[in-house]
RNA sequence: GGUCCCAUAGCUCAGCUGGAUAGAGCAACUGAUUUCUAAUCAGUAGGUCUCAGGUUCGAAUCCUGAUGGGAUCACCA
């Protein structure tokens, strides 16, 4: 449509002999309710022609229907100029631009982008929160690469630290040597499980020290089992033997069972980090800051940075031992990242309970004078709230990630045989099936929403199939397909006499994809591609209500229709598949 | 208390680089299937865009303040 403003800034050029630019020409959608696919709001522009909006707008309105043969027909209303373009000029958009190969083919930008996404701690199975962020981070990936990044995704494992050791611990107490395959648990499900008998064991122990009048801090603190744990945490870290062969035992089962849940949940990655690598970096880093002048020392010997000047507090980036805290490795894992790729940008999809320290993060970075660092993005998204609260591992108020996938296969095997149109299905591609279905409702649910915004998840209340959902959107890519398995298409261009609002509403729909591409990568925002595809599916389920296809009045019409429905197939599957949806032949 | 995020129909959400009478879906009600998949389509009803100011020809959108909700301000990660 830059023709239109091109020609717009010409025509107030010679009307009113002002210069203005392309910028100052608002092109939107015509409503529905009025005649024309485009208007320009012509009050700007009424400074320069000192005419009124309406008569400006039919000054502009005439002179754009002389020059342009796109644009057939003109209408002011209230000084909005509506612009109807040619039925020529959009089949023409269908043939020409839409229906290519390299239609929303974005070229290389030969920018390299890092997605840091899903880093699970290795002491518990993956909960819904989990599954937010993994959809989010895969999404994204998909999406830059579309818009033409090369995308590297990453995950940054946390597989050390206290909590590991209390899992560890609480198995070689009360483990009796279980393992996944004796009692035909996923790995992280059993890791997890002596996780909570831990904390049940730990908290036993508090009562009991409270009891004898220790205060519940001391408590905390004195509990033999959280000192055990500590103890192993030191000899992990020396070391020995011992706790590293049942670190590396348990991990091992962690790791088959978060990837037999990536797999279902369709996410994988490119490079893994392990902070059992990474826990020690950022020390260099801290030496380069007080070298420098960045960070300062305090008496006992532990180093800050001062960041009241920026509006934030003082911030210890390592301790007076001269061990690390979190950001210090945080720093010196984000140089090890930028050595090992290079990368322009890097995106950390981390929950919104962080935003501080990434703010913090990015800022020491940038005083560092690392020139990558500003490149850094935290996509930070909100909670997933159950409606009995906040999500709490420890205490198993989870909504469990194989659990609800699960769920969601049998809802969506239910509803499915309900309809009865696949019984000539095998078994094999019905589970298939049951599984696209199931992931698309879901997957779409969480991603349609802005990331910043808290999802409240009701369990009880089963995520919809119909309406402005995944599965409406697979139903549209099937029943096109439905429709092409049925017909024969001769790749010639046709040019129907007449192009219904419908088919011309559609094309238009079209014609918005790439656009639509290059905001969802600047926004990092999956949900303006799940909303996009969304009106692309309403937009052919009425084009395909209204007009017969296989039935078409002419061979003419027919193949233009055709053609419009393999566009239509490809550009929703392809919306889909930056989402991480699969879309079927059949449902 | 400081800082950050959020607030739009009964519910879940779009719209936010300022533009027309604020849009969808769910739930409720009505209608469409001898015709390409009715997981669809058409319609009815549902709104003080949290509130109060400001900027503007024009504000759900930008600015200020308030209210409500959430997060965070650890020598935890």
């Amino acid at each position: 449509m830059n023709f239109i403003i091109d020609a717009t800034v010409k025509a107030v050029k010679q009307l009113y002999q002002a210069d203005i630019t392309p910028a100052d020409v608002s092109l939107q959608e015509t409503r529905k309710e009025f005649e024309g696919q485009v208007t320009i709001v012509t009050f700007p522009f009424t400074k320069v022609s000192r005419k009124s909006p309406e008569q400006t707008g039919a000054e502009i309105g005439e002179y754009l229907k002389n020059q342009l043969k796109e644009v057939s027909a003109f209408n002011v209303i209230k000084g909005f100029l509506n612009i109807s373009i040619s039925n020529t000029y959009w089949v023409e958009q269908l043939y020409q631009v839409i229906t290519t190969d390299d239609f929303a083919i974005f070229k290389p930008n030969g920018k390299k982008v890092m997605v840091e996404y899903s880093s699970p701690n290795t002491n518990k199975p993956l909960h819904l929160g989990h599954v937010r962020n993994n959809l989010l981070g895969y999404s994204v990936a998909k999406i830059l690469d579309a818009a033409g990044y090369e995308v590297i995704k990453a995950n940054l494992v946390n597989d050390r630290g206290i909590h590991i050791c209390k899992s560890m611990l609480a198995w070689q107490k009360w483990g009796n040597g279980e393992t996944p395959e004796s009692t035909k648990e996923k790995g992280d499900h059993l890791v997890g499980k002596y996780y909570v008998i831990f904390d049940k064991e730990y908290k036993k122990q508090i009562e009991e020290l409270k009891a004898i009048g220790q205060t519940e801090e001391e408590a905390k603190k004195n509990a033999p089992l959280i000192k055990e744990a500590q103890e192993m945490l030191l000899k992990w870290e020396a070391g020995d033997d011992a706790v590293i062969d049942l670190w590396q035992t348990m991990n091992g089962w962690v790791y088959e069972g978060f990837g037999e849940t990536y797999k279902k949940l369709g996410v994988a990655f490119d490079k893994f980090y392990y902070e059992s690598n990474t826990y020690l970096l950022g020390k260099d880093i801290v030496e380069e800051g007080l070298a420098s002048g960045v960070f300062f020392k305090k008496d006992d010997g532990s180093v800050w940075i001062d960041l009241t000047e920026d509006g934030l507090d003082q911030k210890l980036v390592l301790r007076a031992d001269s061990t690390s805290v979190y950001i210090t490795q945080d720093m010196g894992t984000a140089q090890l990242k930028y050595d090992d790729f290079g990368m322009d940008e890097s995106i950390y999809v981390v929950g919104n309970e962080q935003d501080y320290h990434f703010k913090v993060l990015f800022l020491i970075l940038q005083k560092l004078g690392k020139t990558w660092a500003r490149g850094l993005f935290h996509l930070s998204y909100g909670m997933v709230d159950l409606p009995s609260g906040k999500m709490k591992s420890r205490e198993g108020t989870v909504v469990d990630a194989d659990d609800l996938i699960v769920e969601m296969e049998t809802t969506a095997k239910q509803v499915t045989e309900a309809l009865g149109k696949i019984n000539d299905f095998s078994e094999e591609e019905k589970t298939q099936l049951y599984h696209t279905i199931g992931m698309g409702a879901l997957k779409y649910f969480l991603l349609k929403v802005d990331p910043k915004k808290r999802l409240l998840f009701d369990p009880n209340e089963s995520v919809d199939f119909q309406g402005h959902t995944g599965p409406f959107i697979q139903y549209t890519h099937a029943r096109i397909k439905s429709v092409l398995n049925r017909a024969t298409i001769t790749g010639v261009d046709t040019e129907p006499s007449e192009l219904a609002p419908e088919e011309r509403d559609l094309i238009v729909t079209l014609t918005q994809f790439p656009e639509i591409i290059t905001q969802a990568a600047i926004a990092y925002n999956p949900g303006t591609i799940a909303n996009y595809v969304y009106e692309l599916a309403k937009a052919y389920n009425k084009f395909y209500h209204e007009h017969s296809i296989l039935q078409a009045e002419d061979e003419l019409v027919k193949q233009f229709r055709l053609q419009l429905s393999v566009a239509s197939a490809k550009v929703i599957s392809r919306g889909m598949n930056m989402l991480g949806i699969e879309v079927p032949e059949r449902m």
